[in-house]
DNA sequence: GTCGGCAATATTGTCAACAATATTGTCCGG
DNA sequence: CCGGACAATATTGTTGACAATATTGCCGAC
């Protein structure tokens, strides 16, 4: 059983601001900072889509000034996260099911990318650690249905990925796709079985990056999130 | 302390700018037009990499608030195409070698999937004016070394592959891609033999998508753009 | 003559007040 | 009781002035 830690619920309007409610982390902080923990928030979950972003509410909470936040939500609408319309708040964007779609279409190509770029760019024994975790501790998460331990190493797998890749721009493409997509893709590890199957699918991947085989690694990750694709069609009704 | 004297001239500010190089042509416009603008002069060529953004110059040049840069600079930081840095201009990205073939190795990828999901979203019939326009005066125009009605031409066809294949996301990438490298791209195309080559390949993806088979469109189109890397490779001295 | 420091200038970053607009609440007639 | 017009409030958009910082030009020591 996982619970995602129940951060404060502010809920609908937390329009009449305290002191006590001022975060001191984040004062006098830089916009990139701002913008990243916005992104936590929403990417989190914290923030549900639809949710109004008050630029006050947000600046004295963060402590930082009205203009900041402003950047930070412009930002946060490129990269797709917010969406934003004239003399009206900002709203944590909502996804629609052709959106996720598209998205996980999109992935299926650059995931598949980057696993080929990180097995073009690296021995294959440098990656024996990854078989070594999908066949231990994965494995094992898998039977405990412990899913947050397995969301983590999944982060972690994707980030040495994208590391070992060595493309900053698709590494920044694959972010701003995980973002948009991580809340519905961390419940569907959730799905009866969906867990377990993905780690036998990346059992796979990481086995032929083991070898060395760069075009297999890619058409097994592929085909792993096509598999993810189809979890998120059959319970769409429960996802969205 | 300073008095305000009571102007309100609410509907036009009379400011005082010299009207020379003002241009008019975006008094008080809004954000998005503003953005596209800059964007426009950056991917034309107008304004070369490492060409310095000034705030305030731009501001007057368009007739519009300094803000309204600022922000049009901040989106266009989040798009690739400006590098800034706290308390310096804003400066026209530059692009190194590097960063342009990871830019072609995602475009071969996108292209791909774009050009293939064209074609599952078809009817092939719908793709004969391709047919006919590559084989007629796509064909002339590479005969003729004509690049500009060439590129003319291979935009619409870019735009249409987008439109039919009906990713919004996808087409976001794919035009922020292209944008980054347009400039050399462009240049590329006036190669010699790049341009024969290029109408050469292309006519055997409209022939694939002509015949409905979009995995041999995608795998052709694919093909296109390494062929175009190979020339950004060979010539690199002289296109950066 | 050249280099390093120092003042002068130019440019971006920040702030608070004000204007424009949307949202909410209220009153009245049906 | 309901709906629509209208006023009151809340929220975003805009402006200008000011502060912080970088860039440039200058001067003197060596």
């Amino acid at each position: 059983m996982q619970t995602f830690d129940s951060k404060r619920e502010t809920g609908s309007t937390a329009t009449v601001v305290t002191a006590d409610e001022r975060d001191p982390e984040f004062e006098g902080s830089t916009l990139e900072a701002v913008i990243e923990a916005l992104r936590r928030r929403i990417c989190g979950g914290a923030l549900k889509p639809g949710t109004r972003l008050q630029e006050v509410a947000l600046a004295e909470e963060f402590g930082v000034s009205r203009v900041r936040i402003r950047d930070a939500l412009l930002a946060l609408q490129q990269r797709g996260l917010v969406d934003r319309q004239k003399n009206r708040s900002a709203i944590v964007a909502r996804l629609d099911l052709k959106g996720v779609f598209e998205i996980l279409e999109l992935r299926e190509n650059l995931e598949g990318l980057c696993v080929r770029l990180a097995v073009e760019n690296r021995p294959a024994e440098s990656w024996q650690y990854l078989v070594d975790l999908f066949q231990g501790p994965m494995a094992r998460y898998a039977e405990e249905n412990n899913v947050e331990a397995y969301l983590v190493e999944v982060e972690r797998f994707r980030a040495d990925l994208t590391l070992a890749a060595d493309n900053s721009i698709l590494n920044e493409m694959l972010s701003m796709l995980r973002d948009r997509t991580r809340n519905i893709v961390d419940r569907t590890t959730m799905l009866p079985g969906r867990i377990q199957q993905g780690v036998k699918e990346l059992q796979l991947v990481v086995a032929a990056m083991r070898s060395g085989d760069g075009a297999e690694a890619e058409r097994l990750r592929r085909e792993n999130i096509r598999s993810q694709r189809a979890f998120v069609q059959r319970y769409q009704n429960f996802l969205l």
